[in-house]
DNA sequence: AGCATTGTTTCACA
DNA sequence: TTGTGAAACAATGC
């Protein structure tokens, strides 16, 4: 379920291994590990520290006394803590010297375990100012909804956020950034940051009031039946008559 | 059976 | 050259 509040959820979980020295390391899955060979994350890992952890978008640095260890959740990834490693669905997993481990447990294999990942991201969700958003978000060509969806222009927006956000801002997903005049771009802006903050504080992205209407198939705010179409490659649903 | 799925990368094409 | 969009990736659930 991972957009950028999960993965900062997660980010948030994995304080709790700060401080902790790495035993052993389960890289056997080589498509979640790839390009790595089997063995080749976990020797590059085993005996350093754990000493930080960060989060840009949706992807996750964890900081050792050696290599970075870069995890991302893809479509169905999660971490858990403390729990067997022989579960179904581990995809990855450490053994700390306490005992304790963690599991990235991955249903879809589409998550990535990699060492010293190499970042191509625009300026996290959370962080990018309202001006740099306008500029990049006005600037496309593309369907305002793809270049919300777009890691390299702003990190950490998916498919439902993107949604909740246009809907908030009630934009229309298929138009073009640069026929959005500069108001609509400050809503925008505003509706992202607020749809991130609420789906953190709610526990979760699709747990909102249009989350959950999203399903239905009905907006929330007037009971008109939601739109849907492929927008950017995802489906996406809006209000045809709130959405200009 | 068929289709959709909260993500990213690659590749063809304009 | 730059940007855009569809397909591929893997696996599950409806």
């Amino acid at each position: 379920m991972p957009e950028l509040p999960e993965v900062d959820r997660a980010r948030a979980a994995l304080e709790r291994v700060v401080g902790r020295r790495i035993e052993a390391v389960g890289d056997h899955d080589s498509f979640v590990c790839r390009p790595f060979a089997p063995g080749e994350i976990a020797a590059a890992l085993v005996g350093h520290e754990i000493v930080g952890v960060r989060r840009t978008g949706k992807q996750l640095l964890v900081d050792t006394t050696g290599p970075v260890l870069g995890l991302h959740f893809g479509m169905s990834g999660s971490l858990r803590f403390d729990v067997p490693t022989d579960e179904r669905f581990t995809r990855f997993w450490v053994r700390f010297d306490d005992g304790g481990t963690m599991v990235l447990r991955d249903p879809r294999r589409l998550g990535r375990v990699v060492l010293d990942p190499v970042q191509r991201l625009g300026e996290d969700a959370l962080l990018v100012d309202g001006p740099t958003f306008r500029d990049l978000v006005g600037r496309s060509r593309a369907p305002v909804k793809a270049r919300l969806l777009d890691q390299a222009v702003v990190a950490g927006i998916g498919n439902l956020l993107a949604d909740e956000a246009l809907w908030r801002a009630r934009i229309d997903p298929r138009r073009r950034g640069v026929d959005l005049d500069r108001a609509e771009l400050v809503h925008l802006y505003r509706a992202v940051r607020a749809s991130v903050r609420d789906a953190m504080a709610a526990g979760g992205s699709g747990r909102s009031r249009f989350g959950t209407a999203r399903k239905a198939g009905v907006c929330p705010r007037d009971g008109v039946p939601l739109a849907s179409a492929k927008v950017g490659g995802r489906t996406t649903r809006w209000c045809p008559r709130e959405q200009r």
